[in-house]
RNA sequence: GCUGCCGUAGCUCAGUGGUAGAGCACCCCCUUGGUAAGGGGGAGGCCGACAGUUCAAUCCUGUCCGGCAGCACCA
């Protein structure tokens, strides 16, 4: 009985059933074997030892390859290694997972002692040692009950619930690597040796789990391998440099804002950031006000009851800042609170206001789509784990809209939302977007049928947008899909940044009713939005994006005049005033310090552009420019430099107007 | 909130069971210097907070607060 293994070039040929990728390879070339480590049956990343029953097609893995492939195996072997040193290591240490993730490994332990970075060293130590032991990977294929048996008497707990969760029509892998023997479903390379030498432990972290904070906590160590130490070392180095750009790091240096403890999570702006936030906020407003949306302004403190009508009361209260609307006690003896106050809550989003105002009088299907923004301001109160300096905050700006429009009407505003978006982030800079449609969760509001139709008028808009898309299956709010716009920060964190939801239900709630053509009341269909998401966020993305370099309409100081001798000083001034009068963001820096000395300063302060004033400038009016991030300057008239400073400082769409 | 690590001057960081140090920044003086740090001097700290151990705690222990990484949650 023979198969016919077909090879990447077309080429074909016949082998005994039953025939090993090993052998085959084997069979071609000695220096083609000596470097393969898996393969691809059927497209399929499979172990070289692997049988072949029948016809196919067969792409060999080669260490060398720099596939994605080879970094998989690579990092899937050195958890497994992992895992094997850290129960050489400590043998009552409880094995769970270990996949491979972007840019690396890990594996989850359960140990009564969680682990610490200061046991890489010896960990490390372990692993080299295993993987110059150099055992071959060998899979066998065990029964349900053989496996339980056998995690069972080990006391590995977590292993035997794997072995459950496993479908019943899925045959359980074994992979063993000398005396180590793992649940798994594979591939691996041929032998441990196969890993090489460039791998690392990076960071230790506690994780529960399943995912679940119900779940016990277990310790998680991570890790990255490579084929080489080169691309260890290069991988190592951008992220040293990505760290950099970090804008919590940035944000000090450039002196944008600070947080302080009495104020947990929620930013003071220092007059340089909040140039930064005004600009962006201006921008955003006169965009809305282009794309036919009103703004309005609604109140921070709203009664309990409000939130009661809305369902935020009952769903979302453990993330609302409670107020009690008494009088707090003065006395110095007895309480601030009596208790008996009426409760009001800051609010967490601006949609049941909003509603509110839409109430006002009597709407008609003529009034829609009536697209009502606010630059809102919320408080929630997260975890505190979760605070990441402008990222995640407790007090934050949104720059929100509710659009209410009826059910025909939901294609074409998500089409001129997502255009709407994606013109603004051109305009900020960022063209790797990731759009997320989330979908129908498990436990969900309203019917399937309505679900579907919603889902498909999302989909379909951005279909004739023409953005690619992922769906986030399951990920939908309780009431109704949504869109997700995420970005990605300095090291490769995602952030959801815009968002656009869909919500039948608030407007339910809260009576939003339009008067129909045919003159019956109908719910209006709300679209909650954002374009940046909060202003916090996207700020913080930006410093990261531009590592603190912003473009000339963002930057919080645009020009440093800067005197190279004191008899430029008043030359300097005037030309400081004549700056500022024509509405660019100048300093003067006339102090008794060297040129050189001040341009390191404002260079480090990344100010994107110096005009130093010497006696010769002084003398025939003219400036010498220098601009961050270039070697040398040239010397040009001011009004020159002033004309050309000010068309760089126009905001890209008032740009894009007068061109 | 959970797990681990961390908390010394405005910033970056040394350091010790006997109440502290550097560089930069800040202030003063000298220097007027042509494109990424000129020289000298000075001031600056309840060593995150509170307890405990000790003759003695910034250092050891505990609790709390805050920060960092990840998890969970989320814009």
């Amino acid at each position: 009985m023979t198969i016919k293994v077909t090879f990447p070039d077309g080429a074909a040929r016949d082998y005994a059933r039953g025939t090993t990728g090993t052998t085959v390879v084997e069979g071609i070339s000695k220096s083609l074997a000596k470097k393969t480590v898996a393969m691809r049956w059927n497209g399929v990343l499979s172990d070289l030892s692997d049988a072949l029953e029948a016809d196919g097609k067969i792409e060999f893995v080669t260490r060398d390859s720099g596939s994605a492939d080879v970094l998989e195996l690579i990092r899937h072997d050195t958890a497994h290694v992992l895992a094997e040193a850290v129960q050489e290591l400590w043998p009552t240490t409880q094995v769970t997972i270990g996949p491979v993730i972007e840019n690396g490994f890990y594996y989850d332990f359960k140990r009564d002692e969680p682990f610490s970075e200061d046991d890489f060293p010896a960990i490390e130590k372990k692993m080299a040692e295993i993987i110059d032991r150099g055992a071959a990977f060998t899979k066998e294929i065990w029964s349900r009950d053989q496996a339980k048996a056998f995690f069972n008497t080990r006391g590995e707990n977590f292993k035997v619930e794997l072995v459950d969760a496993i479908p019943a029509d899925q045959s359980l892998k074994m992979y063993k690597q000398g005396q180590w023997i793992d649940l798994c479903r594979g591939p691996h390379m041929r032998t441990v040796k196969d890993i090489g030498n460039a791998f690392k432990l990076t960071k230790v972290a506690g994780a529960y789990w399943r995912g679940d904070s119900n779940n016990p906590v277990l310790s998680r160590i991570y890790g990255t391998a490579f084929a080489t130490k080169e691309e260890l070392d290069a991988y190592l180095h951008m992220i040293a440099e990505a760290e950099k750009r970090d804008h919590r790091k940035i944000g000090q240096e450039m002196d944008l804002y600070h947080f302080q403890p009495e104020a947990q999570g929620s930013v003071f702006w220092h007059p340089k950031g909040y140039v930064l936030y005004n600009q962006m906020e201006t921008y955003i407003r006169r965009r809305l006000n282009s794309s036919g949306y009103v703004e309005v302004k609604t109140p921070q403190l709203m009664s309990s009851k409000f939130w009661e009508a809305s369902g935020h009361w009952g769903k979302y209260r453990e993330n609302m800042f409670v107020v009690p609307d008494e009088v707090p006690g003065t006395e110095e003896e007895g309480p601030v609170l009596s208790g008996k106050g009426e409760l009001m809550a800051l609010k967490p989003m601006n949609c049941p206001a909003h509603i509110q105002i839409f109430n006002q009088g009597i709407k008609s299907y003529r009034d829609l789509p009536l697209r009502m923004a606010e630059f809102g301001c919320c408080h929630r109160n997260e975890a505190h784990g979760a605070l990441h300096g402008l990222m995640r905050v407790r007090q934050m700006t949104q720059d929100d809209a509710h659009i209410f429009c009826r059910e025909d009407q939901i294609q074409s505003e998500t089409e001129h939302f997502v255009h709407l978006l994606y013109s603004v982030y051109a305009h900020m800079g960022f063209s790797d977007v990731v759009i997320k449609l989330a979908t129908r969760p498990e436990k969900f509001g309203g019917t399937i049928e309505r679900w579907d139709a919603a889902e498909k008028a999302l989909g379909d808009a951005l279909r004739a947008t023409g953005y690619d898309f992922e769906i986030a299956e399951g990920e939908g709010a309780f009431y109704a899909p949504k869109l997700e716009f995420h970005l990605k920060d300095a090291i490769g964190r995602s952030w959801q940044v815009g968002t656009l939801q869909l919500d039948y239900v608030l407007p339910e709630r809260l009576d939003a009713t339009y008067v129909a053509e045919d003159g019956s009341r109908k719910y209006a269909v709300m679209l909650h939005r954002a374009i940046l998401g909060s202003l916090e966020r996207f700020i913080g993305m930006m410093i990261e994006s531009y590592a603190g370099k912003m473009p000339m309409w963002l930057a919080p100081v645009q020009v440093v005049v800067a005197t190279i001798v004191s008899e430029a000083d008043e030359t300097a001034e005037k030309l400081v005033r004549q700056l500022r009068s024509a509405g660019i963001r100048a300093e003067l820096d006339a102090r008794n310090e060297k040129i050189n000395y001040k341009v390191r300063e404002h260079s480090v302060g990344k100010v994107p552009l110096m005009f130093v004033v010497g006696k010769r400038e002084a003398e025939e009016g003219t400036v010498s420019v220098r601009r961050l991030g270039t070697e040398g300057q040239k010397v040009v008239p001011f009004m020159d430099a002033l004309v050309e400073l000010m068309a760089e400082a126009t905001p890209p769409d008032l740009k894009a107007k007068a061109a």
